[in-house]
DNA sequence: CCGGCACTCATTTTT
DNA sequence: TGAGTGCCGG
């Protein structure tokens, strides 16, 4: 041990070899929060604490993952293996597993992921006959989400109200009836749905005197990483269960804290001290990670906020270049400039594609990176947006596993009783909803004794309906026998779902069956891994919480040589030699849907800064004058970020103004201009646009840049056309046969028209020639 | 009841 | 642009 404790320095010793009572690490970015973690639970257990003892809750489960084979390779592998940790969500699960009988729970129970719940409040409005456009269910879900993280349980809501004022000023009075319709529904299902991991365990908590005391006894040592980004409920359980013996450690930054939006209570670590009696503060301020540069250009962002702990993060590395920023015409453009960028430092500086990183605020920013980096043959990985598990063939496989081990899991009922076809249509799951809510039961026990309940449904419906069940109790007898992979291979091949996309033979169908054996190959796996381990069994409940549970970042398949794309809050806690945050536009970063309070504009500030300080060596800032947003092409302007750097650390390699129209050809930028003739200026925001009006060939040169253009020739061959107020056409959507809309761009202003009803036909005759179109 | 087509609508971040 | 929904003919 001693060995590894010389590895550290002076600040992050200290709360390493901290005896008991609460601590809190201050830990600026890049400055070995982990190494900290790390080294204090295994100095607690080379001091002769139990691993039973020591429950540690990080962020992810590959953080995890990784911090027990290091803490493995300085205590033995044999100890390392018993200590508890894990995210919050997977921990609690376990243990919510163990007692749910206490709570009216089957310990089978199955975890509803955002799409089953928000699938789920769907149907509920639609029963309820609620307009939809005034319940959206994407917000009936995040309001109840917050409700949850916050403790207001539907008794609380219905005593609170404020709160049912506030949904009936938003003209939603009927929320708190679908909060109680979605609550009895997921009960009612044996489900439990991403946030009541945490609320029934507070619940659990509470209620449960002894099963408080068991775990806190249990629980003598708990560490909480990335505490900044810990949620009211979360906050709570850690209260909770750290109440005894208060050896309570939390590390993070607030300056990290970017969760907000799902419920995150940075206030969580600021009063840490108030919260505790006795508590020691520890500051990790020195940077190992980046360039000077990098790190002092970080501070002068992050020093617009007002609310912040105090810290000077600091470094001793070397100066480094300064951040690169530059402007690019489309966000095609903005690809191929990163591209061309990554693939001349790799061969300048004889680096690995690993050592990139692309850095975005949204996913839908990644497709024009991957085309250019596609086409560039340099490898990549996409991490986020639609992951394996959420793809819909390995959903509807999942779907009948799920159902094989809790049968009144009503979404994953819905989802494959008819998929592939056999008959069971709308009609019948109405009937049979119906008949569900009206018995207080599920729908497979109303399938089950369809022949005892009169539903006025046909013979033939009947004789399907009992297939089906019958397959399923088919399933469960094996799965009682046999582990995962062995089940779900059973199914994949006798529910006919193989058959039902090779059928269909097109690429698409070909790789949902790959995907699908991957999944198979995985399961494979899952079960070998498991059967090493004392407390498990390879069973379908275990894969399927393992499922339910993880993170994009988890599943570590290559180790391969790629480089990484990913949004900025999946970034976090990862670092590269060369990041590129591509998109600093207004509206885009900062989101244009987070820029209405204080509070909103610094979270995004510091999710720059998290951007930021991911780099080691070279950040680069790249924006764009223009962007196809919701298909359309949209003027930007550079983000207020770039600006709140001071400039002594930028690199400004803005193209002159007569520059912008004329790389538009599908061509490296680079190659094409002089670089002596780019001029360093900072650009200002609100920029006015381009000095003089583009001509009319240069805007068919624009159009041409659209990549659909390619496909539909006929689009960027019309005519130059004007409106009659003399505005040119930019663009037009047509639906069957007519015109949709037209923009057209003036002067300074977009125009947009809709020619939906009466104005049709007048001007259909205007622009007879149109109608080829 | 099914599949295909036309149309609508939403696009912030995720355990 | 693209995913999801609703309508219509088979």
């Amino acid at each position: 041990m001693e060995k590894y404790l010389a590895e550290l320095n002076e600040a992050q010793l200290a709360p390493v070899l901290h005896k008991e009572g609460p601590l809190i690490v201050i830990a600026g970015a890049g400055s070995g929060k982990t190494r900290v973690l790390t080294y204090r639970i295994a100095y607690l257990m080379s001091k002769g604490v139990d691993p039973f003892n020591i429950l540690s809750l990080t962020f992810t489960n590959k953080a995890a993952r990784e911090m027990k084979s290091r803490i493995a390779s300085i205590v033995g592998n044999s100890e390392a293996k018993n200590l508890w940790m894990g995210t919050f969500h997977s921990i609690f699960a376990k243990i919510l597993r163990f007692e749910a009988d206490k709570l009216g729970y089957p310990s089978n129970f199955t975890i509803y992921d955002t799409q089953d719940s928000q699938r789920l409040i769907s149907a509920i409005i639609k029963e309820m006959g609620l307009d939809k456009d005034v319940y959206k269910y994407k917000q009936v879900y995040s309001r109840i989400s917050s409700y949850k993280n916050s403790l207001i349980t539907v008794k609380a809501y219905f005593q609170n109200a404020e709160l049912q004022e506030a949904d009936a000023m938003a003209k939603r009075p009927r929320l708190g009836e679908i909060y109680q319709n979605y609550v009895d529904r997921c009960f009612k299902a044996g489900a439990m749905d991403f946030d009541d991991l945490l609320l029934k365990t507070n619940e659990l908590l509470t209620r449960f005197p002894e099963v408080l005391q068991k775990y806190q006894n249990r629980f003598r040592y708990i560490l909480v990483d990335e505490y900044q980004d810990t949620n009211h409920s979360q906050y709570l359980i850690v209260k909770a269960l750290s109440d005894k013996f208060q050896n309570i450690c939390v590390v993070g930054d607030d300056a990290q804290s970017i969760y907000a939006f799902r419920g995150a209570n940075i206030n969580n670590i600021l009063n840490f001290q108030r919260d505790y009696d006795g508590v020691e503060m520890y500051r990790l301020e020195q940077n190992y990670r980046s360039t000077k540069n990098i790190v002092n250009a970080a501070n002068s962002v992050i020093d617009k906020n007002q609310t912040k702990l105090d810290k000077v993060v600091w470094t001793q590395n070397e100066d480094g270049g300064k951040i690169i920023v530059n402007r690019l015409l489309t966000d095609g453009e903005e690809g191929r400039f990163v591209a061309s960028s990554i693939f001349e430092n790799k061969m300048e500086h004889q680096l690995q594609n690993g050592d990139f990183a692309i850095l975005y605020r949204t996913n839908a920013q990644s497709r024009a990176m991957e085309d250019a980096l596609r086409k560039k043959d340099i490898p990549y990985r996409i991490y986020g947006g639609l992951s394996f598990y959420q793809r819909k063939e390995i959903k509807d496989v999942l779907a009948y596993l799920r159902l094989i081990v809790n049968p009144k899991d009503e979404e994953a009922l819905k989802r494959v009783i008819n998929y592939p076809a056999r008959g069971i249509g709308a009609t019948t799951m109405d009937k049979l909803s119906l008949a569900a809510n009206h018995y207080k039961r599920s729908i497979f026990e109303v399938i089950e004794n369809i022949e005892k309940i009169d539903l006025k449904i046909n013979k033939g419906t009947k004789n399907k309906l009992t297939n089906f069940s019958n397959m399923i109790k088919h399933f469960q007898l094996i799965a009682e026998n046999k582990d995962a992979f062995t089940v779900a291979e059973t199914v994949a091949k006798k529910t006919g779902l193989l058959q039902e996309l090779k059928k269909d033979g097109t690429p698409e169908g070909i790789a949902r069956i790959e995907n699908i054996e991957e999944l198979l190959n995985g399961m494979s796996d899952f079960v070998e891994g498991q059967k090493e381990l004392a407390d498990a069994d390879g069973s379908l409940t275990e894969f399927l919480e393992d499922v339910a549970l993880a993170t994009d970042m988890d599943k570590d398949t290559g180790d391969e040589d790629r480089v990484a794309l990913m949004t900025i809050h999946l970034a976090k806690g990862l670092e590269f030699p060369y990041v590129y945050i591509v998109g600093m536009e207004e509206d885009l970063f900062p989101s244009g849907m987070s820029m209405n309070t204080r509070s909103e504009l610094e979270e995004e500030r510091r999710l720059f800064y998290v951007a930021l300080t991911r780099a080691e060596k070279q950040a680069y800032l790249t924006y764009t004058q223009s962007r196809y947003r919701w298909g359309k092409l949209i003027d930007a302007e550079p983000s207020r970020f770039i600006e709140e750097i001071d400039e002594k650390f930028l690199d400004l390699m803005v193209p002159q103004d007569d520059y912008k129209y004329k790389p538009l050809i599908d061509s490296d930028i680079f190659g094409e201009v002089d670089k002596s003739k780019l001029r360093q200026t900072k650009p200002k925001r609100g920029t006015p646009p381009p000095a003089h009006k583009p001509t009319e060939e240069q805007l068919r040169k624009l159009r041409r840049l659209r990549p659909t253009d390619a496909d539909k020739p006929s689009k960027s061959d019309s005519p130059a056309l004007q409106l009659e107020s003399g505005q040119e056409v930019e663009h037009m959507r047509f639906g069957k046969g007519k015109i949709l809309s037209i923009e057209g761009v003036g002067q300074d202003k977009k125009a947009e028209i809709d020619f939906e009803n009466g104005g049709l036909k007048k001007l259909l005759l205007r622009f007879a020639k149109l109608k080829v179109l």
